[in-house]
DNA sequence: CGAATAGTGTCTCTAAGACAATATCGT
DNA sequence: ACGATATTGTCTTAGAGACACTATTCG
């Protein structure tokens, strides 16, 4: 950025006179974090991450990945390293899609002070989820099947996805108003509930995820590979994100003149399913960059 | 929020203790102010509010409305508060529209170090500028006409809108890429550009209104009354944000029965138009709130 | 062959756009 | 009556959805 090194201001200083005089701190300065709200779809359902709270506040809480933006990055890389440091998995830089939500900014949402967070959406293939481990600011890290409940969907109900051959039970949350909530999760107390506004925060995520599949791309950054994929498998994201079933006919006309074009047809390897085999293809849509929200 | 008083840490302190203990200022500390893109449609286009930069950095150009958030204060009252000092023009509280756009946080987009800055889009009805007045950050205040040229709209002419009476040559500035603007707005050297990232965060806004404008109802905000007003006076805010042409009869049809009811036939008042006085309708859509981007 | 999944054809309905026709004002 | 603007009518086209039908695999 060029500066008008001579112009001078009310006290007759130049611009590099102020800036050598300039003191940041005489204003008062918020604390800045970033706060993540991970999804994918698994085995045709929504699911997002979340962590276990290993210190104060929230002890033993459950809540999205993030932490404190260091000086010299932008949120952008907080918020890939904070996810990355926290639960093993890698975010941005070419894998999946993040976009900013928005800032949150209640003056007592966090109970340590004035603390502003800004909150992201990314979202991730399946296949890419590999190798999560809990960091060290998060005693654990797992993935919530999402379910909304509600004609309106204003009730979300989160279960721990468990492991195969682990045999304790899975966790259970539930989003929404106090009635709600009381119903479903009575006894649960605090834990029952996610640590600082992040309920806020993932519904926010929710609501941007199914609004925005609509009437863009991002449904193509859930598929494993985004470049051999079938019109089946694109169908069952649309239907975990919206939770709407959509008929098989009709899907295919909507979607194969549209966004893709063929693939090879030996791609298709061996038929994992029962059935005709399905045409693969290829995502062919301009990158990210321009769409609006 | 109730939190779990009782629950030991690894070091076995309760919240209260860790609390107490806490020290925020251990994390560095960004500095964090707003911005806000304040826009209106004023004798059928689209215009802009910037203000002229006072004191340094960047003395003498023009930049949007904004300020440093205290730490009291959301950021939402922040955008209200700062752009009533500057400008005296109050936006939120029941008069238009406000949304976040988003935040930005290069770490070298302010020379006066780490500033962290969360931007806002304000929507106002033309008959509710009035009073402007420039306040202590900045010399001036002004809106300025908004022309999107070529045909991705990548490049934007802002042109001063002058006083009746006045006769100084009114300000141009150019927004694009360097050939544009070194075609357009040669020998004005900065101060025919924006202050810090403006014109990136001026380009989200208008991206953003363009897109929103045509599947929610922000439009209405824009209307001097959105309790009485004509189906043309709403034609026109659709054509200056858009740059299309409605047809008449078409635009009717789509919104006489989708987003308003008749009001009453008397209130037409005095036919301050040529040919047959229109009918005015009353908007009557639920609120804001439930519009996802 | 039958079950299961992939893909096509066809019909209806709705909404948008082009454009003609009619209605209601001021002068 | 005439100019100007508001409002309605009609026709065409495109897209979404319901649903029947065909295609291709496995066992």
């Amino acid at each position: 950025m060029a500066t008008m090194g001579g112009i001078l201001d009310a006290q007759g200083r130049t611009e590099e006179e102020f800036l050598a005089a300039y003191d940041i701190s005489a204003y008062p300065q918020p604390s800045v974090t970033v706060d993540d709200v991970v999804m994918t779809v698994d085995d045709n359902d929504l699911r997002v991450l979340l962590v276990r709270r290993g210190g104060h506040p929230f002890l033993g809480q459950w809540a999205l990945p993030g932490g404190f933006v260091s000086m010299e990055e932008s949120t952008d890389d907080a918020v890939v390293r904070e996810v990355r440091e926290e639960t093993g998995i890698k975010v941005g830089d070419r894998i999946g899609y993040f976009e900013q939500l928005r800032t949150f900014s209640a003056p007592y949402r966090d109970p340590r002070g004035r603390i502003i967070s800004v909150a992201y959406m990314a979202l991730l293939p399946s296949a890419r989820i590999g190798g999560m481990e809990a960091g060290d600011d998060a005693s654990d890290a797992a993935w919530f099947s999402v379910r909304l409940i509600g004609d309106d969907g204003e009730c979300v109900m989160l279960t721990q996805v468990m492991d195969e051959e682990g045999d304790e039970e899975p966790v259970t949350l539930f989003l929404g108003d106090e009635g709600a909530r009381a119903f479903f999760s009575e006894g649960r107390g605090d834990l029952g509930r996610l640590a600082f506004d992040h309920e806020e925060i993932l519904k926010c995520a929710i609501a941007r995820l199914r609004a925005k599949i609509v009437y863009s791309c991002i449904a193509f950054s859930l598929l494993d590979d985004p470049c051999c994929f079938t019109l089946t498998e694109l169908r069952h994201v649309y239907e975990a994100v919206t939770g709407r079933r959509y008929d098989m006919g009709n899907f295919q006309r909507m979607f194969k003149n549209l966004f893709v074009k063929p693939g090879l047809a030996e791609a298709n390897g061996a038929a994992d399913t029962k059935g005709r085999p399905a045409t693969t293809y290829e995502f062919v849509g301009k990158g990210y960059d321009e769409i609006v929200r």
